[in-house]
DNA sequence: GACACATAGTTCAACGTCGAACTATAACGT
DNA sequence: ACGTTATAGTTCGACGTTGAACTATGTGTC
């Protein structure tokens, strides 16, 4: 290579590795089969609340409404979510989390809570606390730059 | 939610996030039909030499055998890079970048210079130098913890 | 030397994701 | 009212990735 490679790579490189090797931490630990969208989705509902669209999922997540769909599918064959239509919008759907959805998301978050402890143990709450106005800056800026 | 996310958690949706965007902003601007991985790995046998072995490559980017099969398989049914069996061991293949694979990774190069232009610019270096030690430090932690 | 174990690489099914094409409904402009 | 444009959702084919099963070769041990 001619040039070292910017700080800017190097930081975005980074974050692909780490997020490649939390992700993979995530899934492993993981109960009843389900993979990380589903949680992430099943938590996403408990977080924000039930009776979003598929589409306002999709651009919570910065993802096709294709991959939103298909995600569903399979949460709504599993019984944990149930999908109506929009009372309001004849072109829309609601989704709602069932009680089993909220109980699988339950053991989620438990089998999750130390996920991170042996990182988290040495370092404290100080590295990340400080890291994060500029992570969140970061994906601000990528967000609002997003066509 | 009962209780806030713990930091160490936004910390990890954040970089989530931007990993994802990062990557949407790269495939928009590779040439000739290039995806992500097939750059990321000519760019890697331009970095740290040729005549890698695949499962060398397999470690570098933390992902299986079988992924770098596939990628190695179009790569060379584009003639960007040549594979050969390893003279050292019979077991082992060697991966060699072609003229036209230095090429096309040069014109990714070209066409990824100013990719993150936008946001450099206003930020400056600044703010990438003073996360990158932590970035590492975390990317070690989670390398060195993976079975 | 023979047998056990480890390593290199391939193959396959499953999954998430994308982009593009498509249908259906809404909103708007004239 | 009508036609245009925008939006919600689905479907399809392509791709990268995984995990597991498999073949082939190397390494070591008795």
């Amino acid at each position: 290579m001619t040039t070292a490679d910017p700080v800017v790579f190097a930081v975005f490189n980074e974050i692909g590795i780490i997020d490649q090797l939390a992700q993979a931490r995530l899934a492993k630990v993981l109960p009843d089969g389900l993979l990380v969208p589903h949680f992430t989705l099943l938590n996403h509902l408990v977080r924000v609340g039930d009776g979003r669209s598929p589409v306002d999922i999709a651009r919570a997540f910065q993802i096709t409404k294709g991959a939103v769909t298909n995600t569903l599918q399979r949460l709504e064959a599993r019984g944990l979510v149930q999908i109506a239509p929009d009372p309001d919008d004849g072109r829309g759907k609601r989704v709602f989390l069932t009680p089993a959805g909220r109980a699988a998301r339950e053991r989620c978050i438990a089998a999750v809570a130390d996920l991170f402890s042996d990182i988290h143990g040495p370092l404290g709450d100080g590295p990340f606390v400080a890291a994060l106005p500029f992570l969140r800056d970061l994906r601000q800026r990528l967000d609002k730059a997003r066509d």
